[in-house]
RNA sequence: GUCUCCUUCGUCUAGGGGUCUAGGACACCGCCCUCUCACGGCGGCAACACGGGUUCAAAUCCCGUAGGAGACGCCA
């Protein structure tokens, strides 16, 4: 039987970084036996849920390079369907309707809670057999109540619990529409699911899931439950900790390739490896590899691997990525100039807004000047810098080799070191003291921009 | 509270009884390169939660303890 999973998200927000992940080794799942990747949107909560939110979410699912095979099933199509599966379900005797009311069930949790007891529902309506007119009933499936479940867990292995820790759970709510744990057990078994991957936050759902497999008589697929992911401090990912959604770190200047890399590597592993294209992620992953501890999100780290991407993309697709990070429209000269100019900052950006930032060089002249370019604004250095003025006006064609020759030769007639020159026209150029190469620069910029913008720091300074 | 799971450098992790004076990556610190900052190169700091077993031998197996997490909805 080929393999068939399934991801599974609620359009109630945007794409959690910790579904995410698990989107990710649903596909790779998928990829890697050769089987179907799935989507289901679970939008059953009508509250909450948006077609804007699922919108999204293929969006960045598409962002990640992550695709779905057959169409998407939506949840809020099938109700009938589900409510059929529960109304079988009492017909056969395995569910029965429950006339128990909410303020009543919540006395007794409340009762039961002060006392220091666990709360279960106490089948009331199970053992009674109890009609009450007036009241919509909601129906409770017949849970086992004696002997153990197990769940051989692809990732957590071995999992028992005792029967009795389960109670009789509600299938379809007095409105009639069904709850989440039927929903979920009778689409994975029309979809044909053969291995449900998701968080362990799921891993005790399971075992009542199985309950009402069980009582349907269909077959119980394979479950993988893969830990979630933390924030720095421990605490479950979320926006307190500044970024929790795959959109955010798209829109904080994360490759694709970068985010994607980091996620695979947080909970699961490849011997040393830390760089992993797509390919050897399809060769190498398996959930047996994937750890039971949950592990907590290191911006460092992403920043590393998304500097590592940054080196690794051409610089065209550098451009384009960078350009929706750029507030203003630019022209020709000024793409063709950041273009020439990637190899100079590619290496001093580790986000796609950080590259934009240092693009702006190439844009246009500083709007102020850093305070500590003052320290270069002394007369000796306005004189040397009309001095390099007359190197680039005499420097054809005016490239950064000789450039930089030029301007050492300079430096070692006025006995003064490179570096005093070098600040002074980066300050001049830049206005602050932090860019790529100046020669570089002067180079990109030609001589008309150099020396305009070398004149504006010495007006200034003057 | 009940049930379930987890615990190797600060973080992600390698490790499947001897090859572990515990390896890699990020971060951090130093040095080199150098027109600044990066990049790159070289080096350094840094961990088996604790206590008992089992064994000739335990990070690795077993049992406790402590700490952490998750689940206990007519949410998904």
């Amino acid at each position: 039987m080929s393999v068939r999973v399934r991801f599974a998200p609620s359009p109630t927000g945007s794409l959690h970084i910790g579904s995410a992940r698990t989107a990710l080794f649903n596909w790779l799942f998928a990829r890697h036996h050769g089987g179907k990747f799935l989507l289901r949107i679970e939008d059953t909560d009508s509250l909450r849920s948006t077609t804007e939110n699922t919108k999204s979410i293929f969006e960045i699912l598409k962002w990640l390079k992550i695709d779905w095979d057959e169409e998407p099933v939506i949840q809020s199509n099938r109700l009938e369907r589900h409510k059929e599966v529960a109304n079988n379900l009492l017909k056969n005797g395995a569910a029965y309707h429950c006339y128990c009311s909410q303020e009543e069930l919540a006395t007794k949790k409340e009762r039961a809670v002060k006392s220091g007891k666990s709360y279960q529902y106490d089948r009331t309506c199970r053992n009674s057999n109890r009609k009450i007119d007036g009241i919509n009933p909601v129906i409770r499936l017949k849970t086992e109540y004696s002997g153990n479940t197990t769940v051989d867990d692809i990732v957590q292995g071995e999992v028992t619990i005792h029967n009795s820790q389960l109670d009789d759970l509600i299938l379809l709510r007095s409105d009639g529409t069904p709850t989440y744990m039927l929903s979920v057990v009778v689409d994975d078994h029309d979809m044909e699911i053969t291995h449900v991957i998701r968080g362990d936050d799921h891993l005790t759902n399971t075992f009542k899931q199985i309950q009402i497999y069980n009582a349907c008589h269909w077959n119980v697929p394979k479950f993988g439950h893969i830990p979630l992911i933390y924030g720095p401090d421990g605490a479950k990912l979320s926006k307190r900790h500044g970024a929790a959604s795959a959109d955010d770190y798209r829109d904080l200047g994360y490759l694709p390739e970068a985010l994607s890399n980091y996620i695979l590597r947080l909970g699961w592993s490849h011997g040393d490896d830390e760089i992993i294209s797509r390919e050897q992620a399809i060769e190498w992953f398996t959930l047996e590899n994937v750890g039971k501890s949950p592990s907590r999100f290191d911006t460092p780290k992403l920043r590393s691997l998304n500097s590592h991407y940054i080196m690794e993309a051409s610089n065209e697709s550098l451009l384009e990525r960078t350009l929706p990070f750029i507030r203003c429209e630019i022209s020709e000269i000024q793409r063709s100039r950041i273009l020439r100019g990637m190899n100079g900052i590619k290496s001093r950006a580790k986000t796609v807004i950080e590259l934009a930032d240092l693009a702006s060089i190439y844009i246009a002249a500083p709007s102020n000047f850093d305070d500590s370019c003052t320290k270069y604004s002394t007369k000796q250095h306005i004189e040397l810098l009309l001095d390099v003025i007359s190197i680039i006006e005499s420097t054809t064609p005016l490239l950064e080799e000789p450039l930089c020759e030029y301007v050492k030769e300079l430096a070692k007639k006025k006995n003064v070191k490179l570096i005093e020159i070098a600040q002074a026209i980066r300050g001049a150029l830049c206005g602050k003291l932090v860019s790529p190469s100046v020669f570089e620069i002067i180079e990109i910029l030609g001589m008309e921009e150099s020396i305009s913008r070398i004149k504006r720091f010495v007006d200034y300074f003057k």
